[in-house]
DNA sequence: GTCTATACACCGATAGAC
DNA sequence: GTCTATCGGTGTATAGAC
């Protein structure tokens, strides 16, 4: 992390330039796709020619390792909220997440795919942009261990769940809720099988 | 269907050729991965120049359209037999099914990915490619509903927990077997949450 | 440093000669 | 059917203007 925040004229420029590469690429993104990103088309959006990108990203894949890191960022920053007002109560702190990332997940499907999902050809997360995705898995193994359920594989089969979930939301319901309705009573499956005792659980309210 | 299996000494070389064509698309896939495939890979492979393809096949889609038909079909006529020996013990059918379709799939992790994952950029398989897919689908609802399952989002969401699972498998421990360990207490999971009995489960054997 | 112009190698696809 | 030649497109490297 050599990066400090970039306080003088020179590096705040570059900054900013940097945000609006990274904004059009989303941009691109959302319209046509993850994988039909072209530096031209991105380009073209901020203003320059396609081999001045290179003056601010290493290459396209960095472009993609930035956007990575911003992706989970967002959504370790999104749940860090909700991690403060979460529940003692292990089946309803299960509840509360996977809804969260499930939703996190939905709202934004290209978000969703270049986090959790191997679609750009050649790309691997950089170990620097990967940090936050380890840091929100290691904090989701805490929250689980601080509520009794220590078993690794039982976490495990949580995430395979929710993320099985989302994917088949996602290819086969894109815009209904057919896969979100059923989250509520799977999670509540999950717990049962893994000895959660019921507390007090409110029923999901769907309003 | 309207290709009769050409018995005609021209049609039977016609089909050979574009047998040798797509077996070199499969190497070339397992080699380098399944969207680095080149026309120029595959016909060096058949000893042609890249545009003599196009005498095969109408493009590059097609000839992953293709590959996704064989892919499904390999598995409709792999679990038929399966399909044949199925126990009417509920639970015991989802824990051969679900064991079937899991080592399927991690058995040849490129062919699942053409199968079930959204990994090459514009492709969408033709109706015809994707029938395969849908018998097996409507063959798993049948097969359910026969032993007393007749929710569909049970079934939904067991194959939710299959495709999490094999997920997880491919991509964080492709080399290992952590999650299909993890797959009969899933299965028995899922059976205790939807109401399935317990039978007579034999337990699963690891030789 | 930042950007442009140019160039390269590769891709899928097409046209037309044989 | 298969070839050669070629097209418009891509990511990317580099030289040089400012």
């Amino acid at each position: 992390m050599l990066d400090t925040p970039n306080v003088d004229r020179k590096g705040r420029r570059r900054e900013q330039t940097r945000r609006e590469i990274l904004d059009a690429a989303w941009q691109v993104a959302r319209e046509h796709g993850l994988t039909a990103i072209t530096l031209r088309d991105v380009a073209d959006r901020v203003g320059m020619r396609a081999p001045s990108l290179y003056s601010h990203f290493d290459s396209k894949h960095a472009i993609y390792d930035a956007m990575y890191g911003e992706a989970w960022t967002e959504y370790e920053e999104a749940t860090r909220l909700g991690r403060d007002g979460l529940t003692d109560d292990m089946r309803a702190a299960a509840h509360q997440i996977a809804r969260g990332f499930f939703d996190f997940a939905v709202a934004d499907p290209v978000r969703y795919q270049l986090m959790n999902q191997r679609i750009i050809p050649g790309f691997e997360p950089s170990s620097e942009s990967y940090a936050p995705a380890v840091r929100v898995l290691e904090a989701s193994y805490t929250a689980a261990a601080e509520r009794g359920v220590t078993d690794l594989d039982d976490v495990a089969l949580l995430l395979a769940l929710l993320g099985g979930l989302i994917d088949q939301q996602l290819a086969n319901d894109p815009d209904g809720d057919r896969f979100s309705r059923l989250l509520p009573r799977a999670v509540d499956i999950w717990c049962d099988g893994v000895g959660i005792p019921s507390g007090t659980t409110p029923q999901e309210t769907t309003p």
